[in-house]
DNA sequence: CTGCTTGCAAAGGCTTTGCAGAACA
DNA sequence: TGTTCTGCAAAGCCTTTGCAAGCAG
């Protein structure tokens, strides 16, 4: 097995406490893996990855915790695969490639993807956020 | 119950051979109420409105019916919901609003979102789709 | 202490599958 | 007639839930 990056509980305790989380083992132990770096995981890989080095959190705890999470504004919900949902870690906006062959979800670099001519919001609603996916697959040769 | 909204028989038929679909009696029955209108459809859905007047169509031979048609490019796939796979009968591009509250899908009209700037695609793949979703809620007043 | 969290296992909802019988060309 | 399609029930997968025991402040 590959090593886990992980960051310091101490900062993962703050992002949790600044987000109104309170911060228990289980939500420090998921924390620490997906604050590590810009990443798409499903709650399966984050319960592989959480418990690689025995069983540190259950799975209902991990469903319960990124769901948590995403309320939160911690992570990001992506829905691109109806089999499972993507936590992305990277809260800022941005869009993404899923990649059909793999299943991968690859970021768009930020300053590229734009939309024009927003269109007007039925009455009486808001937004609450703009998903953009661009669905790839490997040319066929 | 409301009146079914359905298309005759022979355009149907004519619709899926030009998709190269066998024309089956569960396929048409399927069909007259998908392409009577531009709507989106759950399997669920598409699976009560074609059964309402007695049991034409089982369970499993919709959702492959549905998969199929899709494949087909007789229907467009949304995933927007974790839960569940909406099939949109409207196939030229076209983007969405989801409305988080009653789960409604709702188009958004062709002229209005453009997109710019579009981005380079990853070496060796090819562009199968771009989905937009814009998710808004009813304002909280 | 007191309420929020966790974990386990079971339940739940949507979708797929295996296989025998029926329909299509 | 040979292949493709359908239907039924069972299985599968991801996710949620109920409830008792455990932890946080």
């Amino acid at each position: 097995m590959d090593d886990l990056q992980t960051i310091s509980k101490s900062l993962v305790i703050e992002q949790l406490k600044k987000a109104g989380v309170t911060p228990t083992q289980q939500r420090i132990e998921i924390g620490q893996i997906l604050f590590a770096k810009p990443q798409h995981l499903s709650a399966d890989q984050v319960l592989n990855i959480v418990n690689q080095a025995g069983p540190l959190v259950s799975k209902a705890t991990v469903y319960n915790t990124l769901g948590l999470f995403a309320r939160k504004g911690l992570v990001k919900e992506v829905i691109v695969d109806p089999s499972k949902v993507f936590y992305d870690t990277n809260t800022s906006e941005h869009y993404h490639f899923y990649a059909m062959d793999s299943g991968e979800l690859i970021d768009i670099e930020g300053d590229h993807l734009r939309i024009e001519n927003m269109p007007t919001l039925p009455e009486g609603t808001e937004a609450a956020g703009i998903d953009i996916v661009i669905r790839i697959r490997n040319i066929a040769s």
